[in-house]
DNA sequence: CTTTTTGCAAAGCGTTTGCATTGAA
DNA sequence: TTCAATGCAAACGCTTTGCAAAAAG
């Protein structure tokens, strides 16, 4: 049905699925796709609004079920946030995350300063260390400015 | 009813409070005292039923309220997660956490070398940061050896 | 006496589950 | 033909809201 069919650049994806045993399905596919081109940190529903458009029939549990899937088999991280719906983060390379505290947005970032922190040995002794991530909480240029109007707490 | 009454050490907790224009409830002292002591990282349910065995009337509503204020002014932090109830974290030193993918388990710890970190300019620039963690993810000695026997998917 | 806070109950939101149907292999 | 994946709907878990009654300052 569409112009450049199954032949974006799906290979590895469909390596994987394979490596995993799951079957290479349309929905997935297109997920995946779509998926790959998110620039934020998309959650299900908003994913499943975007895919909805290139395939109307596709429901909301499909995308989430699928999203899930994917992060069990290393595809896409879920990021920790403080609530909220669950965000999915499909940049699996090293990179860190700057949360504002008033409007929730994440916003990636590389260091390599950070990257190239070791894991203290305390640690290694007791935990198997898969990934490292520096999380910085503050406030987006946006919301300083909002907060110099309203009188609203300041959480240190 | 209490045999050292209001008394623990809960003068700082009563000047926050004041600052903050919050009325000094017993609710929120029996909270306050119990979510310092503990050593975990508590949900709201954990945390209302200790406070419920002194404090029989209680009301969960209660609880998770109060907890969400004390969160707002700045006593406890709220941890973020992949999904689940949400976590208190009592210890607002710079402190840093490992999480366990399996069993979900938080566990803290100290690092001068993290501690000591600076944030990258291009961050400052854009951002006003207030606090800054590091995030390991990976597997407790538990999980780690459930998953030598169990059949599962090994992320990453 | 005024204004918050509490407790309760209902509503809300996002996630998860069960199951019949569909579709990939 | 077989077994996993899909779509739908209902159930679920946790969080939030609205409001009358109670309590703090």
């Amino acid at each position: 049905m569409q112009k450049h069919e199954i032949s974006d650049c799906l290979d590895p994806f469909i390596q994987v699925c394979k490596n995993f045993d799951l079957k290479i399905t349309p929905q997935r596919c297109a997920i995946y796709k779509k998926l790959m081109r998110a620039k934020n940190h998309p959650t299900a529903d908003e994913m499943f609004n975007i895919v909805k458009k290139e395939f109307p029939n596709i429901s909301y549990d499909t995308v989430n079920r699928t999203l899930l899937t994917f992060a069990e088999i290393g595809l896409v991280d879920i990021i920790p946030t403080k609530g909220g719906p669950r965000r999915f983060d499909p940049d699996m390379d090293e990179h860190h995350h700057f949360h504002c505290l008033d409007c929730g947005k994440i916003v990636d970032f590389s260091s390599d300063e950070f990257d190239n922190l070791g894991i203290p040995d305390h640690i290694q002794d007791d935990f198997t260390v898969f990934t490292k991530r520096v999380v910085l909480n503050g406030l987006c240029k946006k919301c300083r400015k909002k907060r110099g109007l309203k009188d609203r707490i300041i959480v240190t």
